[in-house]
DNA sequence: TGAGATATGTCAACGATGCTGACGTATTTT
DNA sequence: AAAATACGTCAGCATCGTTGACATATCTCA
């Protein structure tokens, strides 16, 4: 009886610390991200860096505010990683049509394809995960995942990942996408 | 062709990165570990100490080299957390028995009683997600979680897991041996 | 038109947690 | 006795998060 779990309360074993899940979720998190991180290295780029030039991949037109409502982090800590993305010709920045307070984030033709590449290999990591897996794990992974989100997060979740499709214009004009209809922020947080 | 990782060649969907994963698995990850921040916050504590914390609790009578392999990080990280959690009487170090140059690491009661919690609010977590899906989807969860783990660490992962519960070079079980402190040298700080 | 809200940028400082390098100390092994 | 091992510590650095204060451009509304 090795399991210090046992022996705290009453040795039922329904409300034991689902120990197996929570240090897989770590050690699986850690080896995922190391995979983008050793390609980042060699730009000198950070993770932060990686995220914010995946969801302007993303999300073509994004504004500054709608990038910082995804990530949750303040707009110093941001801008940080935003100037070594736009002076490295990753990310390109144009004055909004509608409203020209706003900053249109846009990745470069090179932004895009590093992140495309980082992207792939991400999925090759997923593609290993299931490859022996039955195929329907692929569906039950998704809806794992969701579930493990914030409940309260999960509608701006899902309408980011498949609600927001990433029509990019790889070759095509240049032109300031319709106003996305991300986060229409009414009050401050 | 809306798909940006379409480009000009054949337009199989089979090299189309799997957003979807990569960006559930990103946001479940943060939401995950936000639970236990919160948590931790109270007692000035980070997501460093509740990881060493963890694992000194799951492997009680590990040593510093070994959660050092574990943890992947350097001594002088783990120092300085360390510390915290000795100091603040979470964690307890005992000389090794048959090599008395190691340390061996042991959670005390407070210590337990903090991971058990933690460990808990995970589960939550963990339950809340899986309780809409079909039961079998834990067992999928654990096998797809486990194959995004580097092949050549899983081996060692599946140990930590469910293997030994500690890789005790002494080999003793977790007998209290009566607490004997190592020689304190110096200052106490 | 003018006041105020909004979107963003920026400077400065701090905090948590990784890292490397160098060195010290206790203990075991050879 | 010398060398290897396990660990601790000091000093400094990098990334990336934070708060606070303030500047600037632009939009909205009375």
């Amino acid at each position: 009886m090795a399991n210090p779990a046992q022996g705290a309360t009453s040795a039922t074993t329904a409300d034991a610390p689902l120990f197996d899940l929570i240090e897989l979720f770590f050690f699986a998190y850690r080896d995922f991200t190391a995979d983008a991180d050793r390609q980042l290295e060699a730009l000198q780029f950070g993770r932060a860096h990686h995220r914010v030039l995946h969801f302007v991949y993303r999300h073509p037109g994004l504004t500054v505010a709608a990038l910082l409502d995804i990530l949750k982090i303040t707009k110093q800590s941001l801008n940080r990683v935003m100037k070594d993305l736009t002076d490295g010709g990753f990310i390109e920045v144009r004055a909004g049509v509608s409203d020209r307070r706003c900053r249109l984030l846009h990745a470069t033709a090179e932004g895009r394809r590093l992140a495309l590449d980082l992207a792939q290999l991400h999925s090759e990591r997923f593609e290993r995960a299931l490859r022996p897996l039955p195929a329907s794990v692929r569906k039950e992974a998704v809806a794992f995942l969701l579930g493990m989100i914030d409940a309260g997060e999960r509608p701006r979740v899902e309408e980011l990942v498949w609600g927001a499709p990433a029509d990019m214009p790889d070759g095509l004009p240049e032109r300031d996408p319709a106003p996305r209809r991300l986060p229409r922020r009414e009050h401050a947080a």
